[in-house]
DNA sequence: TGATAAATGGAACCTTGTTCCGTATATGGT
DNA sequence: ACCATATACGGAACAAGGTTCCATTTATCA
């Protein structure tokens, strides 16, 4: 039950440079062939684009379903990551609105994500967690932000918020970023148009 | 955008002896297939089941996403028509129990199909409609019947109820039709309590 | 009982995930 | 600088599954 090495909760190191430069090669390649084909794109397809033989893509990952996981990781991580950028240069609901089209993109790059999350491959069960993990706090921030300052209402629970861009996003399939856009626009109006018209409306 | 044939909205007629006999026994087999190994099962498998050649299968369903999804009908159909029967044979509240149940059975047959309906898939995307047409007046009829006679509360959708079963049931995945059995058994001892308890309690 | 349209079966093909291994190269010691 | 060698690489080869094709068989009907 023992293990000798002891420093090995860092999932790699020791990485010769190569390896490393194709493991991101291989992400940003993944990423890429995702976004335009959906998740079922062909492992050759990643393999090329990364210029690099499907062996190695393997030794990096050991199934398909691996590597669709680490870009889902890495895409929430980019995608949190931007809220603070956000929040640094702009007012509070400015940052808020931005952050949410950034989520909105996020969200489009997901298709095909959704089936394969219910297909019960085990890589997949850890990625609803991280994602709530990751983005539940980052929204709250930037919402209570912007409630702070009166500029939205502040009785809408961030990640149903999440939630209901996610359905609105997915929803519209095949055809309209563009709808979608236009759709997640209202729901920042009606967040909005909720604290401006407070002091007027009666509860409902 | 007119159409010679006058008679072409059943969709299969005039259908050589054999060729009916296959479809049959293709359906059936897939039903025990998909039942025992989920919806995944290969092609080849189900032909083999049937007694019939891949060609066979495929002269009658272009590709396998429209086998599944004859299979999910016929199965919808079923069990939906089973709730007459059960009606005429049973009082009731027995009537509603035992149709509960199979319709938790229908519900265990169908692994993998979730992971399918999110895939996009346009064969599958009439089929949760076909749901809910089929199954929730079937409930609603036999719920309004068992609660006429003050045998279960009257205040549960039934649509809901049939979501909540097919949650219980596809959450508990893997391991137990045993354990989802009695969750189920749970939510029909729930129904049932709310009505005896009634005249004692509160609101809540 | 033929003539003929309908139906059959399963080999063959294509795509896709995954494995294997001979070759190439980064790295650390000298 | 150079070598020894552990590491990593590429891509051919394999396996599995969906789908197509067509030579052969069979139901149907006059």
């Amino acid at each position: 039950m023992t293990r000798g090495e002891d420093g090995d909760s860092l999932p790699e190191r020791n990485l010769r440079a190569d390896a490393q430069r194709n493991e991101d090669a291989v992400l940003e390649a993944a990423r890429q062939v995702f976004a335009e084909t959906g998740v079922d794109a062909p492992v050759r397809d990643i393999a090329a684009r990364a210029g690099v033989g499907v062996g190695t893509l393997y030794r990096r990952f050991p199934n398909r379903s691996d590597l669709v996981a680490a870009v889902f990781r890495r895409e929430v991580d980019a995608c949190a990551a931007e809220a603070a950028r956000l929040s640094a240069e702009h007012p509070p609901a400015e940052a808020l609105v931005r952050w949410l089209r950034r989520y909105t993109r996020f969200i489009a790059t997901k298709r095909g994500l959704a089936a394969a999350l219910h297909s019960g491959d085990p890589a997949f069960e850890a990625l609803p967690a991280y994602f709530r993990a990751n983005f539940e706090p980052v929204l709250t921030g930037l919402m209570q932000a912007a409630a702070a300052e009166g500029e939205i209402r502040g009785d809408v629970a961030p990640y149903d918020l999440l939630r209901a861009i996610g359905n609105l996003s997915s929803a519209t399939g095949a055809d309209g970023a563009a709808h979608a856009g236009s759709m997640v626009d209202l729901l920042i109006d009606g967040l909005r148009l909720g604290a401006a018209s407070r002091a007027k409306m009666p509860d409902r």
